[in-house]
DNA sequence: TTCCGACAGTGGGGTCGCAAT
DNA sequence: ATTGCGACCCCACTATCGGAA
């Protein structure tokens, strides 16, 4: 298949807004692309590379190469060439990158450059990436869609799903169960403004504690452990306590789900930076598990001893759970049964506040593991802090957002009277708040280098954030945690902004 | 007809580790 | 030795489509 089909339908996707025209376009694609093809078709019009990390940065591809004038490139050239990209090492490899980049894009015309464009910075913005892949697999194959779904989340991947079901039909999908050893995409959780809200949606509910660490899903299979991430990453050689830890249980076959996070000496836990640079950490595991030890905490079971519990409601998979692993490697918890244990849930959250962690997780009883979704039967519920900044500048953003000015550089007031930037934020924007506030960033501007907008410090925002943590990036030595707009304060003058010293004192933890 | 679940898009800060300088 | 940068961690929020109610 020619690559210059790809990128005329990736083309023809990104102009229709109906999904159900994207999806009949990746099914027109889908059952023409021969066997060979689909292992690279697939990833490529759900927008990702099947190499992964090809070290091809914004700078090689931005070499203005003369396009060519007919597509010759096939599909298979491309993974080709892209493949021997990705090989290159040693001394000078960045040159030599840079010239089999130029020569690939030299041998493609101008829509497939800009196909090759966003498949490399990772910006094909056609409104279809896996999701809507899966839809197009399914129509082109008869498959039923929340069976192929289904075999997505048990497989990990698009990919596997997809050559099976294009090469052997409906009946291959049989073939993804759920198997020690291999992972399965997590289930997600929504957000709820407040345990009430929570309560009111689910209704008889697990109130759990939301450990701010990082997720794991762990595999024994007598010996042998396993022991994954989020986007389904092998992390087994960071985390030696988590393998002992897994050994020390009585099961020998199992999938739990849980978080893993550093705990000080008293129990507490450490700032996230902490724990995320201790499973980050990869070349001095030793040194690392030393200085920052970790635990497993558990919250959930997959499967245990050969028998899938994915489809089992809640309580009866974390029965299971409670079998096989002892309380302290738990979640800790408390049952709401309904509206009328609201003050004992919301005592529940404040206890775990003061224990020094993120918030709660409230999980509906009935519901099934929903692998690699974000159901509704998970919400968290976590407080918010604001704050009244003033805007410094703003980016100019990109896709949708082209033209509009977006990423806002937020300041706290300092004693002197000046302003201290806090970070970023392009969040919490309606499409009006983004116009309007183009407007007035361009009345107060005294500066544009064709990125940044720099104003005149006049405009003052409510930004909501979900805590601080230390910098070395911004000059007050701290910044914001997940900043976003709420509204815009107008009525209030960059003199009423609240100050840093405020902000340290309201979160002492991180300072201390 | 209205409501709401699921998706894609728009990026934020930090950390690690590799490659280039 | 330092620096640049990609890949992963954590993540909130809005717009939109299309099926459910």
């Amino acid at each position: 298949m020619l690559f210059a089909r790809l990128a005329r339908v990736s083309q023809e996707i990104a102009a229709t807004s109906a999904r159900s025209r994207k999806t009949a376009l990746l099914a027109e694609l889908f059952r023409d692309a021969e066997a060979d093809d689909v292992p690279i078709v697939i990833p490529y019009l759900a927008g990702r590379l099947p190499q992964g990390r090809l070290g091809i940065g914004f700078k090689l591809l931005n070499q203005h190469i003369a396009p060519a004038d007919a597509p010759t490139l096939t599909v298979r050239d491309v993974d080709a060439r892209l493949t021997e990209i990705g090989s290159v090492t040693g001394t000078g490899s960045q040159a030599e990158r840079g010239r089999l980049v130029g020569a690939l894009l030299a041998a493609a015309t101008e829509d497939e450059q800009r196909f090759l464009f966003g498949l490399l910075t990772g910006e094909v913005r056609q409104g279809a990436l896996d999701a809507v892949a899966v839809e197009g697999l399914a129509a082109a194959t008869g498959a039923p869609p929340a069976d192929v779904r289904r075999a997505v989340m048990l497989a990990g991947s698009l990919q596997a799903v997809a050559e099976a079901l294009l090469a052997q039909g409906t009946p291959a999908l049989d073939r993804f169960r759920l198997t020690v050893g291999r992972p399965v995409l997590p289930m997600l959780a929504h957000t709820a403004s407040s345990v009430a809200e929570g309560i009111g949606k689910l209704g008889s509910c697990a109130v759990e504690e939301k450990l701010d660490g990082i997720r794991v899903q762990v595999h024994r299979d007598g010996d042998a452990v396993r022991l994954y991430t989020r986007t389904l990453d092998d992390i087994t050689d960071r985390l030696p306590e988590l393998t002992s830890a897994a050994l020390e249980l009585k099961g020998e076959r199992f999938i739990l789900d849980g978080e893993v996070i550093a705990l000080d000496e008293r129990g507490r836990p450490r700032s996230f930076q902490e724990t995320a640079g201790r499973v980050g950490s990869r070349t001095d595991v030793a040194t690392a598990a030393r200085e920052v030890p970790v635990s497993p905490v558990f919250f959930d079971a997959l499967s245990v001893d050969g028998s899938d519990l994915l489809d089992l409601p809640f309580a009866e998979r974390h029965a299971e759970l409670a079998r096989l692993v002892p309380e302290p490697m738990r979640v800790r918890r408390t049952l709401a049964r309904g509206p009328d244990d609201l003050a004992s849930a919301e005592e529940f959250l404040a206890e775990t506040l003061r224990r020094g962690h993120e918030g709660v997780v409230l999980k509906a009883l009935d519901a099934p593991y929903s692998a690699g979704r974000r159901g509704a039967s998970w919400l968290k519920v976590k407080p918010v802090h604001t704050l009244d900044l003033v805007i410094l500048a703003a980016e100019w953003g990109h896709g949708r957002r082209t033209g509009k000015l977006s990423n806002l550089h937020l300041g706290a007031r300092t004693p002197d009277g000046s302003f201290a930037m806090l970070g970023k934020t392009f969040k919490g924007m309606t499409d009006a708040m983004l116009t309007w506030q183009t407007g007035r960033l361009r009345e107060l501007a005294v500066e544009d280098n064709g990125w940044v907008v720099t104003v005149r410090p006049e405009l003052v925002v409510e930004i909501a954030y979900d805590g601080l943590q230390r910098s070395t990036r911004y000059p007050a030595g701290v910044t914001l945690r997940f900043a976003r707009v709420v509204r815009y304060r107008e009525d209030k003058s960059p003199a009423e902004a609240d100050t840093v010293e405020a902000l340290l004192a309201a979160h002492p933890e991180v300072t201390r």
